[in-house]
DNA sequence: CCGTATCCCCTCCGATACTG
DNA sequence: CAGTATCGGAGGGGATACGG
């Protein structure tokens, strides 16, 4: 009884799902460059452990994303390749690391200037993580919104780990923009149409393949 | 101390952070199409918890890519709205979204096919989800490798779920295909260098940050 | 070299109940 | 309406040891 988890029916969270976990993404990264074997993978990407890096092998072979030869020979080899359907997703992973380099920058610039308008005299032996102190501009109401204003992350139980740097980029907040455009995302494809009757809550416990109705693709 | 939890340094990892989770996807599908209140999502997303969708909005609100904006009247009132930021997430989300159609409609098709061939004679009750029967073609031998050759997904703790429908779609498969034109894909933008010396085994935990050198934009 | 099994922690997420 | 607190289960993922 391996592995095999039924996956969503609702196409982004299912894509999701199969490039989800912590090291799918290494992975894909490396097999876009060719074919490797377990070894190289290891040896690639030191800090998986070589069973949950096989549990993901595994996983996006079920999935159709890589596949995976077996050599017979001695000692014994394997290589796993991307398949085409692997290989589809590389410009998503290329996308998303786009995404997050800019994520990067962006939320940095904001932390930076959160932190000069607002230095504690005291010495800083750790980094400090601060968010925006945002104020919500009512229509009515003026409301301050002081929450979580400045977290302290204490590292937990590491001892000898490189602390997360952090530098300054010069770059300014937007406030509000306006949405329109739709795009037609969602519906699972084939067929599962319900028309979803109301009055339905708290009955099955909708786990795997949710059947959530709500992203209709129209209206 | 509330949620809060420092991003990994590896953009692509940090972006799947970022709209990781059941229902950030879906929460962003619908703040595309505009500001929402806390209640509209409820009713959007009926499947989700008001805690968890409560703590997305939180993460989400925290890593920038969501304002929100509170109402001080009677009632009260919160709108959510997607920042600049969070409306870059549009392209990805979309081009999750196809994937995953894509995805099903392939991943269905090599089933079907591998039912036809191998029609076990009893009654199916329940969806049965084959995968794969591959040969692993050997330089020097031929290993037929047949493992997991069919693995029945027996519904678990569900009650009346609707089950997950599946529909034929005719489609080649592919066999290899040859990879190169590397994308320069990874490193953390803003400084957090470290040239890693080697031998460096079995220390920390690396848990949350990860310094994992290994995505080096070269080589 | 490749892979599995075991143990164990910690995160995610759902249910429920309670405040403003 | 919006939000927090608390409990609890399921699963991901790490360390380690063992088998082909």
């Amino acid at each position: 009884m391996p592995i095999m988890k039924e996956l969503p029916l609702v196409p982004a969270e299912r894509a999701l799902k199969v490039i989800g976990g912590r090291w799918k993404v290494f992975v894909l990264y490396f097999l876009f460059e060719g074919p490797k074997r377990l070894s190289e993978l290891r040896r690639l990407i030191p800090d998986v452990s070589q069973k949950v890096l096989v549990q993901a092998l595994r996983e996006m072979e079920e999935h159709g994303i890589v596949d995976r030869e077996i050599f017979a020979e001695v000692p014994p080899r394997v290589v796993y390749t991307a398949t085409k359907l692997g290989l589809s997703l590389r410009p998503i992973v290329s996308a998303l690391c786009t995404w997050g380099r800019q994520h990067a920058d962006e939320l940095n610039a904001i932390d930076e200037r959160a932190r000069v308008s607002a230095t504690p005299p005291s010495r800083c032996t750790e980094v400090t993580n601060s968010r925006r102190t945002e104020v919500a501009n009512s229509r009515r109401t003026e409301v301050t919104n002081s929450r979580r204003t400045e977290v302290a992350n204490s590292r937990r139980t590491e001892v000898a780990n490189p602390p997360t740097q952090r530098t300054e980029v010069a770059n300014p907040q937007a406030r509000r923009a306006s949405v329109s455009t739709r795009t037609s995302l969602e519906r699972s494809s084939t067929g599962t149409r319900r028309t979803e009757t109301p009055s339905r809550r708290t009955s099955a416990r909708t786990k795997p393949g949710s059947d959530i109705a709500a992203i209709r693709g129209g209206s």
